[in-house]
DNA sequence: CTGAAAGCGCTAACAT
DNA sequence: ATGTTAGCGCTTTCAG
């Protein structure tokens, strides 16, 4: 053993510590922490007891180097987004009921995706899960040539590149048909602009109003993804002469921006207007609030992004559009109309 | 070159294809990508072109595992706090800027930090930033023993453990002083009960108010560090005989609730009642809520973990518990009694 | 300035 | 059931 180095601390112990302490081959010891068949209960409780006595722990960085597949899943995920910090866990779940070891690299505003990725690829991870990036179909297709790649929460229109997302336009016709069921006929859209998922929102609810018949009453307001975009559409709603009885935000935020707005003006909600928001965030659950709101199953898109990411390192699995059913959740901001 | 595995991906390039390629030996191309003196331009450059040539990045894990110290410092950060989230990325940037590489490993409630930590050990971090960790202290400094400690935005009573935080006593000082010398008398704190950061937010709030001889109007009601748990305090404020002209809540989403249900009750604000939060979060900055608050330096606290943690990982620097100091942000919440 | 050789701590394929 | 032997791809001496 060499001297401790200048801070005092001793070098952490090796298997070969371990397998010197037990009386066995470093083979052995690696099989037991592995796991695996080929040692008899007796050795595998010396090594563990050895293992506990010098504090030993396998070190991540060799096993890495050393095994023919790195076993790790990158994901780029965006400090900012409360969403992925919800898909980020349901992501480790998912990973290790399949053996698999995440590595993070977080997005924000000081820190591209480029380089995300750059740190990603850098520990050789044999797949990579991006939330919500919104680097150029391309350039998503380009990284796909180098490993396999599977976007999630983040419509796409490519080949090459693997998606997992939820269904937003049967999303927001289910949120529509609730409003539509309730009575409502006066029925706007506050939309997300040319964020991930507006487009197939508004067509949702688009396509709920036609089969409704009512194409003529579809009203899309220019929104986004901020309270502050709501409460600008809640400005507009009230200046409108034909005031809708019920709208759709593109998302709580946006929603919890036009309730304020309304509120202020004096409009009762759901009375005089009914509100419906989408992705379920915890803003929605506020008891003032009580938004009625789309949730995203993001257990299951982990898993599936997971799955699908595990097929495609693996050589077989086949591109895939995963698209998962999202569900309404019914509160108490939207009623009938008065 | 060994034919492509199954997948029909190419085997990632190698330091000695790059070294191949531009003929030149292994050890010159490790120089020219760690930037290190001992290659001419000319090499450099032919380097540069065979390694781009072939698409080479170095790999991060062999890379790890050679090195005599592994350059990474793991951090453990809870996915649903938007707060580490911000710290995340200022950390990012400190230990790039002293040449350190980070690694992330997440807390959440199906994922404890024990777990967390176990993972960053196993990757031989040189030292661990816990963000808001809330493992007991005695936990703490025992992992103290392994591995260099700084625990951030958390305080801390222990002698062997490191520590970043924000000056909470000062800043809640700073925001009662603010009420004070608007005019105000009867102030409030909602507190944050045994939240971290409470008990400090507490002292500083009945200090300030003691050194302005008004130990006799120190109120301090049971809150918490959610929106529910202001909108429970704001119903007890209404209850009173006596009401107070102005509160110091815990934090901003604390605040958030109790602006929200004194304002249904028809109070105005800053008119009836003023109201301080803490945090300066997103939340504040909502032009409807405009909240006078109290700002964390994200930036310094992330700079002085990284140095603190590099100082014990070298081996000099003492133990030090480093306190950054808070800035008032005035914004029209708060305002002069009526 | 450049090259050869010895590991880092582990896994994997092969012996026994 | 256990031991032996090569590497994984890089950094790090130490010679040229």
């Amino acid at each position: 053993m060499p001297p401790d180095p200048p801070t005092g601390r001793v070098r952490p112990a090796t298997m070969q510590d371990v397998a010197a302490r037990a009386g066995v081959s470093r083979a052995l010891v690696s099989l037991v922490f592995r796991d695996l068949p080929g040692a008899s209960e007796a050795t595998r409780l010396r090594v563990r007891e050895a293992a506990a006595a010098i504090g030993y722990s396998p070190d991540q960085r060799a096993r890495l180097l050393s095994r023919r597949t790195s076993g790790l899943i990158g994901v780029q995920f965006g400090v900012e987004h409360p969403f992925h910090g919800e898909l980020v866990e349901a992501l480790y779940t998912a990973s290790e009921r399949q053996g698999y070891e995440l590595a993070l690299s977080a997005v924000a505003p000081s820190r591209s995706e480029d380089r995300a990725v750059e740190s990603l690829l850098s520990y050789r991870c044999e797949a990579l899960l991006l939330l919500g990036p919104t680097q150029p179909t391309a350039a998503l297709e380009r990284l796909a040539g180098t490993v396999p790649v599977v976007v999630v929460a983040r419509q796409l229109r490519s080949r090459s590149v693997d998606s997992v997302r939820t269904d937003d336009r049967h999303g927001a016709a289910q949120a529509t048909e609730h409003l539509l069921g309730l009575g409502h006929v006066r029925i706007a859209h506050v939309d997300g602009g040319d964020a991930p998922g507006a487009a197939e929102r508004r067509r949702g609810y688009r396509q709920a109003m036609e089969r409704a018949g009512l194409a003529a009453e579809v009203q899309v307001l220019r929104g986004g993804l901020t309270e502050e975009s709501g409460a600008a559409a809640g400005a507009q709603l009230l200046a409108a002469h034909s005031r809708p009885t019920a709208v759709l935000a593109f998302n709580d935020r946006c929603a919890l921006g036009l309730l304020q707005r309304v509120g202020t003006a004096g409009l009762a909600v759901p009375g005089d207007l009914a509100v419906v928001g989408y992705d379920d965030s915890r803003l929605a659950r506020l008891p003032w609030v009580d938004l009625t709101t789309v949730r995203q199953d993001v257990a299951v898109l982990a898993d599936r992004a997971v799955a699908q990411a595990l097929a495609r390192a693996t050589g077989d699995g086949a591109r895939a559009a995963v698209v998962v059913p999202p569900q309404l959740v019914v509160r108490t901001s939207s009623g009938p109309p008065r």
